[in-house]
DNA sequence: CAAGATACTTACCAAGTGGTAAGATGTCAA
DNA sequence: TTGACATCTTACCACTTGGTAAGTATCTTG
C-alpha cells in the first residue's frame, strides 16, 4: 500500500509546482498532500531541486507520448499537428499541468538553464517543427519559416490556454467556450483540416 | 535625493517580480537593491501585496500608455496593431518587464483574480479588439472573430518574447535574430503592412 | 522656533524554509 | 535468524520570511 507514496508524492508536486511555481511550492506542502513527513519525501527525493527535476522528466515524458499519440493518430502531418494543438486546447488534468509547468520553466529557467536538463521542449519543438515541414510539402498549410509558423500556433495555443481562468473570469464561461471554439475553428483553417 | 528612494523602490520591485515572480522575491531583495532597510521598504509600501499591487498599476498604465502612443503613431488600426506587436517583439526595459509580469499574472492570479484585478488586463484587450474590428473593416485582416484573432495574435508575440532567453541558448543568438525577422514579416503579412 | 509630518533606522519576533541526524519499523533474501 | 536495505518518524538546526515596535533624524510649515 504505502509502495506508491513516490509516485503520489510526485504526482501532487506536478500539482503543486505547476499551480504555485517552484518558490510558491514548500516541500512541506507536497507531503502534507500526500499525508506524509516532509522527511519522508526527502526520503524518496533527496532535496527539492531534485523533485522539481523529477517533475519535469514526468513532464518530458509525457510530451513524448503526445507526440506519439498524435503521430499514431494519422499519418497526415496537418492532422497530427491538429491533433496535438487541438488537444492542447481541451486540455485537463496532467496534460494541463504539463503546460502549466513548461511556461513557468520558460519564464523562470533564464538561468538554471544552463546546467542540467537541456531543455526538456527541445525535441518536442523539433517533433512540431518536422510535422510543419512536411504540412507544407503537402500543401496543407502556408508557405514560410517552419519554426516561425509553428511557434506563432504554440505560442497562440498555450496562451490561450493559460488565460482560460482569467477570460473565464473576464467574460462569462459560456463565452470563453466560444472563443475556445473559435479558436480551434482558426485552427483548422490554418492546418486545412476538413469535417 | 532621497526624495525618489520610493521610486527607486517601484522599480526594482518590478524588476524583481517579473524576473523571479511574487514568491520569488522578497522584500528584503527589493530594500537591498535600493540600498535601504527593508523597514524603509514597509514604510512606503505597507506590505508585500501593497508593493505588488503598486508594481501592477504601474504596469496598467504603461499599458494605458502603450496604446495611446499606438493611436498617435498612426490613424489606420492595422499599422496600430503593427506598432503595438512590432514594439512587443523589440520590447527591451520596462516594457519586456511588463510582458512578463502579464504572463506571470495569468499563471499566478487564478484565486487573487476575483477581487480587483480584471482591471488589469481587460482596457488593454478591449482597445485591441477594436483595432482588429477596425483593421478588418478597412479589409486590412481577414475575416474571423476579432477577439480569437487578437487572441491568437497576442499569444503568439508575448510567447515568443518570453522565450527568448531559452531560444537563444537553444540555438545560436544570431538565428534567434533571424526567427524574430521571421515572426516580424509573418505579423506585417497577417496585417497587411508593405513596405 | 515649535510642532508635526516624512523618511528612515535598529531591534525584535513568530512562523516557515530546506535540510541533517538518529532512530523506529517493516521487508526480504542468505 | 540475522543482517542489510527501504521506508518513514520525531527532533533538531540555521536561516529567511513578512511584519511590528519604537525610536531618530530631517524637512516642512504655521
Amino acid at each position: 500500500m504505502k509502495k506508491n507514496t513516490k509516485e503520489k508524492l510526485l504526482e501532487n508536486a506536478e500539482l503543486l509546482f505547476s499551480k504555485n511555481g517552484f518558490y510558491g511550492t514548500s516541500i512541506n506542502d507536497v507531503a502534507k498532500a500526500v499525508n506524509v513527513s516532509k522527511q519522508a519525501l526527502l526520503h524518496h527525493f533527496p532535496s527539492k531541486e531534485k523533485l522539481y527535476g523529477a517533475v519535469l522528466e514526468k513532464a518530458t515524458n509525457h510530451l513524448g507520448d503526445f507526440v506519439a499519440e498524435a503521430i499514431r493518430s494519422s499519418d497526415q502531418a496537418n492532422e497530427q499537428l491538429h491533433y496535438i494543438f487541438n488537444s492542447m486546447l481541451d486540455a485537463q488534468g496532467q496534460r494541463l499541468l504539463v503546460i502549466l509547468l513548461l511556461i513557468r520553466e520558460l519564464l523562470d529557467n533564464r538561468d538554471r538553464i544552463e546546467n542540467a536538463h537541456k531543455w526538456y521542449l527541445a525535441p518536442f519543438i523539433e517533433a512540431l517543427v518536422d510535422m510543419v515541414s512536411t504540412a507544407q510539402e503537402q500543401g496543407d498549410m502556408q508557405e514560410g519559416d517552419a519554426f516561425t509558423l509553428m511557434y506563432q500556433m504554440l505560442g497562440a495555443v498555450q496562451y490561450f490556454v493559460i488565460s482560460q481562468p482569467t477570460l473565464e473570469k473576464l467574460f462569462s464561461e459560456q463565452e470563453f467556450s466560444n472563443y475556445k471554439q473559435s479558436q480551434k475553428s482558426a485552427l483548422k483553417q490554418q492546418l486545412n483540416i476538413k469535417s
